[in-house]
RNA sequence: CGGGGCGUGGCGCAAUCGGCAGCGCACGUGCUUUGGGAGCACGAGGUUGUGGGUUCGACUCCCGCCGCCCCGACCA
């Protein structure tokens, strides 16, 4: 169900460029300067500009406003638009040249309600989506304690509340991978360059982005090693031998591992020079059943994201400028993060025969004719931690949904005396007993008591910034009437519910966020996807709210290209549920057949 | 690679004309606190990126190197 589907009935449902989001005053744009990364030649010796931990974001003073000047009348408007384009300042001057400061301070406490902005125009302390999203984005990920830069340019460290995010959606996807016949297999980080290089398109397509080992043993090597930027090659090579009649087909394998590449620009998560993810390698007798594996893919990642990590995505055909080196078509599902940019969150691709010619792979089929197999692969990646951040979070920070969230529930009790502290540590531990016992679609409940000294307004931003769904204060008036106070992360909708029932309440509470989330995702998603039949529509959106357009397009590469130089967009997908619809294409006119997604992307 | 900017406790920043390296947060201890980011007191934490030079004296001035950020030559 795509929302070709659901718009095509009514066309008029589709929603033209609104006034609303064409238009954005004090808002403006750095005029010529696409809120889009530089792109630099790529030199694989050279080492890649790099995701620091440099500054960011002007942090005000909470306490002691009259410490550091405000921001100057009229500077703000063109700051944020700086910010919007260059968010890694390192540091900035006032421009007026009062001494204000501005700096990224870990030591803020991350901003209470959605981080409004005070009397004085000082932004709390994680900066607001609206003002700078990569900003913002950079701030969650870093103080919800996801991840670290590392020392080691464009590699990311995750720390233990990333990696349990990573974890559950790794362990979601592999109980598919294993449902649908594919075995988990291992296979070396290096390759040798002789099998890299088998591919023609393929080595095209990766060289600028591989390491290479040299130097080993203290030695030059007679061939260089690649670090694997993915492991088609080596994995073609490998199993030729495994292949000898159509009774091995067909051949499905998965690995779990990671892979680098060289990326010039990188940002947590989204896009690093090392990655953890999934890929998988197949082998068949027949193009009919390699098709089907393409398919079987990418309806595991759609599952996975859609059910497990509640992302709608759009599923279709790759451009061929998108499609995967080597590969003949490319399949994948694109996401709308919260800043109405896409994110392609998966892609499954038939390899027709290429890898398997490369490497010389043959079967003798049952007419008794030798055939090379059809192959495809497909790859899923620590990217999808990002995807979900930018997804569903909000300006208090992460909002998880409860299939992935390391905690579902964290309870937080309230008191003031000591006798009331008892009382309320009786209440919890009673409570705690019960909950062990419950069960959520993603495993035993997850949750925590939190009984650190501090207050619990601390706590309470504490979580939420780390997005734990559900909340329960037990305080002493909770206490006296068997009580907690029930708080949902998402719309902070708080609301008293009896202790005694509450480990009973929980799987459907949890179940229902999680499908409220998705809700959520989904009308965000359609209110931002237009139907545009013009290039000038198509920038207009783009340069106001932007979002997913869906535009008319002859299917030229020159046409993709111009478009792209001219909106800073790109084709995401052709969707599989677009409706056969004649038209013009944007560019030169040409008839086009179907609506292409075109976004600003990842 | 070209142009510009910057390296000071964990983080964010000061340090006037070259004169004892400071502040906030975070951290530790104690007491008072706790229904939306608590307060006070005490405390710990530094070879100012690095190598050289000038000087009685260098965070500060000069030169080299290293690193980082931004912009540019358009990219699966």
């Amino acid at each position: 169900m795509g929302i070709w589907s659901r718009y095509q009935p009514s066309p008029s449902a589709w929603r033209g460029p609104s006034k609303k989001c064409t238009s954005r005053r004090g808002k403006p744009r750095t005029p010529g300067c696409p809120a889009r990364c530089s792109t630099r030649v790529v030199v694989p010796a050279r080492a890649a500009p790099m995701m620091r931990k440099s500054g960011r974001t002007w942090r005000p003073p909470k306490r002691s406003p009259s410490i550091r000047p405000r921001r100057p009348p009229g500077v703000s408007g063109r700051l944020r638009a700086i910010r919007l384009l260059r968010p890694r300042v390192r540091r900035r001057r006032d421009p007026a040249g009062a001494p204000g400061r501005i700096g990224y301070d870990t030591s803020r406490p991350c901003s209470p309600r959605g981080g409004p902005v005070s009397q004085s125009g000082f932004v709390s302390s994680i900066t607001r989506q609206s003002e700078d999203f990569p900003g913002w984005y950079n701030d969650v990920v870093l103080k919800a304690e996801l991840a670290s830069y590392s020392p080691v340019r464009g590699c990311m460290i995750i720390r233990p509340y990333g990696y349990a995010i990573w974890e559950s959606m790794r362990d979601e996807l592999d109980r598919h991978i294993k449902r649908t016949g594919h075995s988990n297999v291992y296979f070396p980080l290096f390759v040798p360059r002789s099998l890299l290089e088998k591919e023609a398109e393929h080595v095209e397509g990766f060289n600028p982005q591989v390491a290479w080992v040299t130097h080993a043993g203290g030695k030059e090597l007679d061939e260089w090693l690649a670090i694997r930027p993915t492991s088609e090659t080596i994995i073609a090579d490998s199993v030729k031998d495994w292949i000898q009649s159509y009774r091995d087909l067909p051949l499905l394998l998965n690995l779990w591992n990671n892979v680098v590449r060289w990326e010039l620009r990188t940002r947590l998560f989204l896009r690093t020079a090392e990655f953890l993810w999934q890929e998988a390698h197949t082998f068949h007798a027949t193009e009919e059943e390699a098709a089907e594996e393409v398919a079987t893919g990418l309806a595991a990642y759609v599952s996975v994201a859609e059910d497990w990590l509640a992302i709608p995505v759009l599923q279709g055909v790759k451009s061929p400028a998108e499609t995967f080196p080597g590969a003949v078509y490319t399949h994948a599902i694109e996401a709308m993060m919260r800043d109405r940019k896409a994110l392609q969150a998966g892609t499954s691709h038939m390899l027709g025969q290429n890898f398997a010619k490369a490497a010389g792979i043959e079967f003798l089929d049952r007419d008794n004719i030798r055939k090379h197999p059809w192959g495809t692969s497909w790859g899923f990646s620590t990217r999808m931690v990002g995807a979900t951040i930018m997804a569903h979070g909000d300006d208090s920070g992460l909002v998880l949904p409860p299939n992935v969230a390391p905690l579902q529930l964290v309870i937080v009790p309230i008191f003031r005396t000591e006798e009331d502290r008892r009382a309320v540590a009786g209440a919890i531990e009673t409570l705690e007993a019960s909950l062990r016992d419950v069960q959520t679609v993603s495993g035993p409940l997850r949750f925590k008591v939190d009984w650190r000294e501090e207050s619990p307004g601390f706590k309470y931003n504490h979580w939420e910034l780390r997005g734990v769904p559900l909340r329960l204060e037990v305080g002493p008036r909770d206490v006296a009437s068997g009580q907690g106070v029930l708080v949902r992360r998402v719309d902070r909708v708080k609301e008293p519910i009896p202790l005694a029932g509450l480990a009973a309440e929980l799987p459907g509470r949890l179940a229902g966020y999680q499908r409220d989330l998705l809700d959520r995702a989904r009308s965000f998603r359609d209110a931002a996807t237009f139907r545009v039949d013009t290039l000038g529509e198509m920038s207009e959106i783009l340069d106001g709210e932007g979002g997913f357009l869906l535009a008319p397009w002859c299917g030229s590469a020159e046409c993709e290209k111009e478009v792209s130089a001219k909106t800073g967009a790109t084709t995401r997908v052709i969707p599989f549920d677009a409706p056969d619809e004649g038209g013009a294409c944007v560019i030169d006119g040409r008839p086009s057949t179907r609506r292409v997604v075109f976004a600003r992307a990842y």
